[in-house]
DNA sequence: TGTAAAAATGAACAATGTTCATTTACTTTG
DNA sequence: CAAAGTAAATGAACATTGTTCATTTTTACA
């Protein structure tokens, strides 16, 4: 059965070859640059094959959302150095922020497009198990930090909530140019200004 | 010159017939139903003549942004009854998030999708007048909280950014559809639970 | 080597935003 | 009031998208 293996992975092949074709577009020019017809060329393969290979575009962008969720998975790595769990919050909160800012249409992708989610509905997926685990970073952080003192009074799922809506938000606002023609003294630092204020906040509890 | 005024008039009441048909297609259908043909054959005028007084689709969409505004504005108005600025501000979150809640097409329009930025780019306009007042809104509650005494230690500006930004990651997380299938007990309260930390949290400060 | 199965192709379709030559309606003028 | 000129409206046509599928090419195997 060596003939059939091969053929698997060459399937297994070529579904990654679209892939790297589509993540090397999807950074370098953007979503609405990743057309089919432009990953199908960038690999020297016929449109057709692409669907051959994956369902329809939200499957390959959901592929691509996974991937960026590994590579935030490589930077939360950091971390594992962080023993205080208020420091790690603190950190966690940056290396979050920094992704954000280097991989700003990955993250959108993530966290903002609708396509991964529709394509999850799509196969009947009830779970976002990316989306969980990262979740779960912080969770856990939050009641390691509970667990010596800190935020008493309150729940560490819906503070955990808060706290990623609250760094979320910074990035997407940032994303979506909404800081800019704000009125804000230094739109270029004010996510990490903000940060700042959080940091400050949070250390008082 | 009563004809050019009677033309005028009639020029200002087609640009505003089209912006009626597009609102409602947009808040019955979302964005991507909104498109130039369903716009036109809603109103009973030819794909042309949309064109005839709306540079493109970004200029329509930035004309229902800025509708949204106005919406939203007007929701900001119970709080004038709010006296006490802390209790303003906490309102002032509710507000938004209801508005979020009650309109998410609307919501990623102001704040979320790339066309009235994208608008605003083209026609070499620096400033963001609509994000501009309502951030303004929440700036000057900031301060005002401040002259009474709270949040000392910390920067108006860059704090109420970070107000801003844990409201708006919450709405847009919801919108987005990022709470579900995340492991969250209640996902259907998140935000209420989370928005209800964020008062426990600055009713100390 | 010939045949059946698998893989790959790319023309074709529907839907989109956008343009522009043509037609229609209206205003002004002699 | 009729003709000429101007303004407004039209919708066919174009380019670009995601997607499909009949056809062709390649491969596996007897």
């Amino acid at each position: 059965m060596a003939i059939a293996d091969r053929k698997a992975k060459e399937k297994d092949d070529l579904k990654a070859l679209i892939l790297k074709g589509a993540k090397k577009l999807f950074v370098d020019k953007g979503v609405e640059q990743t057309t089919i017809r432009s990953i199908a060329e960038s690999i020297d393969y016929s449109v057709g094959t692409v669907y051959l290979y994956f369902k329809d575009k939200n499957a390959i962008l959901h592929s691509l959302h996974t991937q960026g969720f590994s590579q935030l998975s490589g930077d939360f790595k950091v971390l594992y150095n962080v023993n205080d769990p208020m420091e790690r919050l603190k950190a966690l909160g940056k290396v979050y922020i920094q992704f954000a800012g280097d991989n700003p249409d990955m993250y959108d992708l993530m966290f903002t497009l609708k396509a991964p989610m529709d394509f999850l509905d799509a196969i009947n997926e009830e779970e976002w198990n990316e989306g969980k685990a990262t979740f779960d970073v912080l969770h856990t952080t939050v009641k390691q930090c509970m667990a010596i003192g800190h935020f008493t009074g309150h729940k560490s799922e819906p503070l955990s909530f808060m706290i990623w809506s609250l760094v979320h938000g910074m990035c997407s606002l940032e994303i979506s140019k909404r800081c800019t023609g704000v009125n804000i003294k230094n739109p270029e630092h004010i996510v990490t200004n903000a940060y700042a204020e959080f940091i400050k906040l949070i250390d008082k509890l």
